[in-house]
DNA sequence: GAACTCCTGCTTTTT
DNA sequence: GCAGGAGTTC
């Protein structure tokens, strides 16, 4: 198959039986899963309703989408393309009656989870300053990833009295999801799993339908998702998984690197293909990647390369505080524009997001286009809780949670005292706050109050009203906005804040509208899910010309010509976390993430810290980061600020020995272009990484890192350069494919290393399809 | 019942 | 440095 490598094309061909990729950062792997689609449409003939596509992020879902709708033509959109989540949630929304759920559950998020614990400890008489809720939250969440029930894990900790504390909470939280008909994050998978391991009517249906199934990010997977494509894939075993240990990076959400170690454990058939070739990055950049990766302990060995040449050597920069990084970063940018660059080629990235408050704010007062990614969520700002949480009690009041919420908001006169009444009038009674208030002349100890509940009620009623009618989304917004008076106190205070406010709404409102008119069906429901299960970073868009902000994780999978990690700090890029973390692999995961950030960069690379900077609300100094260390120096640009840093640690380290610090060249820029720093480096073993032995970091390996930043691949002579792809046909001409028959070709457009062929078929229909799937041949007329 | 003030604890990362 | 929670006062 011309327009793939060798590896890739391999990756393509394989069809039935379980299949392994691993996929190096850059190196075509969402190309491979596109054409591999294409393949078994096209030329096994499978039918695209059979086939399943899980990736992590909804963003990856949707470019995985386009792309094969761009590839394959007819069909494509039968090809079922989703997150794990949202696969689960359509799951759910068609057998969870057999869960003994209504199919119009709520999906709870961490804030949701947060009360109803907090409320379940209260009733518990639990203190929460004791245990507190996060950690009864982590360990119900570390028990649901790994298919553990709450019965199951009593019996487990029966001898723990905290963690048959833990027990009775996890119980307890279950059975009030139940009865508020809601479901949280782990729910929706776990919930699947359960359903197909008590309804094999139901896995069956699953499973004939998805008879090809392939996993993005696998390296991502935790247990229980492994559980739930193990049950899928079992009767057809048409699985391919795709992943990259080395870009392993939520093991903190249960994602379990030994899914993808142990794959050919589980499938012992499996075929595995490695993918090393890289077309994202430079070489300076890979090798910096190559490098820094180097120094984890239990990887796959593997090394990236590419055949692109060096590229720009990478920037190092240590600023004196927060602010002047900032500054220098900004000041790049002009740089950088004023040179013809775009503002969406660039990315600033950081590993926690308060960073991005000062980047974003010197951006500001330079008047640079620029979006800030995740951090403190749209949807985690009051107002708009408020709002989505009447819209969630209007599609669904049996959730105490969200009617608590706005019960009194805006203030209505129904305090805390009165709600508590009637909340346990409800509980003696078994009914939800919301069926005890719509019977309040029966709740006993109310006077004035009652009123005030009724009138509630009415408002509520309303608003169902709107629903039933089948009246847009929007309508029922405007309604909520105006009857609640939500909309005139924000107004009426004609604050700073209580316009930011407003805008936040007015965003809100732009939402639903565009959800209207992207899904005309859509109900309630279908909103509050896709808000529920769709992170901004998803949705995401190309077209706006703007310098993007965002954490290293929320990077994950994109790539910019241009990249900044910001921040590079010992206790910052490591996290204070994980250099006092006792598990051995914390270091590890953030050097794997450190790995998927340097990866992002396309073009060119720069790295920055600050010498001291607020943290906690105090000031504290902070050593420039192992990471940048165990880059070798030859690799930046100006390595001047690096030399003499480390130089004066070393100094100080050594200074009772005699040793006055290795000569790594001068400070200029010229220091280490001539290779001779690398040559004595692979000799002495001595240099910037952290095989130096006058590092301060002595945890790493003996032997010294010697790191080609080339153009040869990492082994083997098998991977040649691409070939490129030859046509012997053009457009207009006359071809024979062979499942479709002779036909003309009508277009052909150049996509990447492959062709876009358009055929016009004799025998009726016009396929578009990859000329390297295609094999046409062309016919002499 | 509401508004105001003080205090604490926290910062990874997110489907 | 900030948000959310608790406690106090009107």
């Amino acid at each position: 198959m011309a327009g793939l490598n060798d590896m890739q094309d391999l990756a393509c061909r394989h069809v039935d039986g379980p299949l392994l990729i691993l996929a190096g950062a850059g190196s075509g792997k969402t190309r491979v899963i596109t054409h591999r689609v294409a393949y078994l449409m096209d030329e096994i003939g499978v039918n695209p309703y059979n086939i399943l596509a899980i990736t992590f992020t909804n963003k990856a879902a949707a470019e995985m989408r386009d792309r094969v709708n761009n590839i394959v033509g007819e069909g494509a959109e039968r090809v079922w393309v989703s997150t794990f989540h949202s696969l689960c949630v359509r799951i759910l929304r068609r057998f969870s009656d057999r869960l003994g759920y209504a199919t119009n559950f709520n999906i709870y998020d961490s804030d949701d989870q947060k009360s109803a614990v907090k409320n379940i400890l209260k009733e518990l008489k639990i203190d929460p300053k004791k245990y507190p809720e996060k950690m009864f939250l982590a360990e119900i969440s570390n028990a649901k990833e790994r298919y553990i029930s709450p019965d199951q894990y009593a019996k487990m900790n029966a001898t723990d009295f905290v963690k048959t504390q833990t027990a009775t909470v996890y119980s307890e939280y279950m059975k009030r999801l139940r009865k508020f008909n809601a479901f949280d994050f782990d729910d929706l998978i776990y919930k699947v799993v359960e359903l197909f391991e008590h309804n094999p009517d139901v896995l069956e249906l699953y499973q004939d339908r998805f008879r090809y199934i392939m996993v993005d990010e696998y390296q991502d997977t935790n247990h229980i998702q492994f559980l739930m494509v193990k049950q899928l894939a079992s009767k057809y075993r048409n699985l391919c998984v795709v992943g990259d240990d080395d870009q392993s990076i939520y093991k903190f959400r249960g994602a379990n690197i030994t899914n993808i170690l142990n794959f050919e454990k589980e499938y012992p058939d499996a075929k595995v293909v490695k993918l090393e070739q890289n077309y994202r990055s430079c070489g300076n950049i890979l090798a910096a990647a190559n490098a820094v990766i180097k120094h984890n302990e239990g990887r796959k060995d593997k090394a990236l390369w590419t055949d692109q040449g060096d590229g720009e050597k990478l920037v190092f920069n240590q600023s004196e505080d927060e602010y002047m990084e900032a500054d220098r970063v900004v000041n790049e940018i002009i740089r950088l524009t004023a040179n013809g660059a775009q503002y969406k080629d660039i990315a600033l990235l950081y590993r926690t997001n308060a960073q991005s408050r000062i980047l974003g704010e010197k951006l500001v007062m330079r008047g640079i286009p620029h979006r800030v990614y995740g951090g403190q969520n749209f949807y985690e700002r009051k107002e708009i809780k408020d709002i989505m949480a009447y819209l969630k009690v209007v599609n669904n009041s049996t959730d105490d949670t969200y009617l608590r919420r706005i019960i009194n908001v805006p203030k209505r006169g129904i305090g805390d005292a009165t709600v508590d009444k009637v909340a346990a009038f409800a509980a003696a009674n078994d009914m939800t706050l919301m069926e005890a208030m719509q019977i309040i002349e029966q709740v006993p100890g109310l006077q004035r109050s009652v009123a005030k509940i009724s009138g509630f009620v009415e408002l509520i009623d309303g608003f169902r009203g709107i629903i039933e009618e089948q009246e847009p989304l929007s309508t029922l917004f405007d309604r909520i906005l105006e009857d609640t008076g939500y909309e005139d106190e924000l107004i009426a205070e004609h604050t700073d804040e209580s316009m930011a406010r407003l805008e936040n709404i007015d965003e809100l409102r732009n939402r639903v509208v565009q959800f209207e008119t992207d899904y005309e069906e859509a109900t309630l429901a279908d909103f509050l899910e896709d808000i529920a299960l769709v992170s901004e970073t998803d949705k995401m868009s190309d077209d706006d010309n703007m310098v993007k902000l965002m954490t290293i994780h929320g990077s994950k999978g994109l790539e910019f010509p241009y990249v900044f990690l910001c921040g590079m700090e010992e206790r910052i890029f490591p996290s204070a976390m994980a250099i006092n973390s006792d598990d051995e692999d914390a270091l590890e995961e953030e050097r794997r993430l450190c790995y998927v950030g340097i990866t992002r960069a396309m073009k060119k690379l720069y790295l920055s810290c600050a010498r001291n900077r607020m943290l906690h609300g105090s000031r504290n100094c902070n050593d420039i980061s192992r990471f940048i260390k165990e880059i070798p120096p030859l690799l930046f640009q100006d390595s001047g600020d690096i030399t003499r840093h480390v130089k004066r640690m070393e100094e100080r380290q050594f200074a009772d020995t005699g040793y006055t610090g290795n000569r790594y060249g001068s400070s200029g820029q010229s220091g280490y272009g001539k290779g001779s720093y690398h040559g004595r480096s692979s000799q002495t073993g001595s240099g910037y990484s952290s095989s130096n032995p006058y590092s301060s970091y002595s945890k790493a390996k003996k032997e010294p890192i010697s790191i080609t930043p080339s153009t040869k691949p990492s082994f083997g002579k098998e991977f040649t350069v691409n070939r490129e792809l030859v046509l012997d046909y053009g457009e207009g001409d006359r071809v024979r494919h062979m499942k479709f028959g002779n036909g003309t070709v009508t277009q052909l457009v150049k996509g990447g290393r492959d062709y876009e062929v358009t055929v016009d078929f004799d025998r009726g229909g016009t396929r578009k399809m990859f000329a390297s799937f295609a094999k046409l041949k062309r016919l002499e007329e």
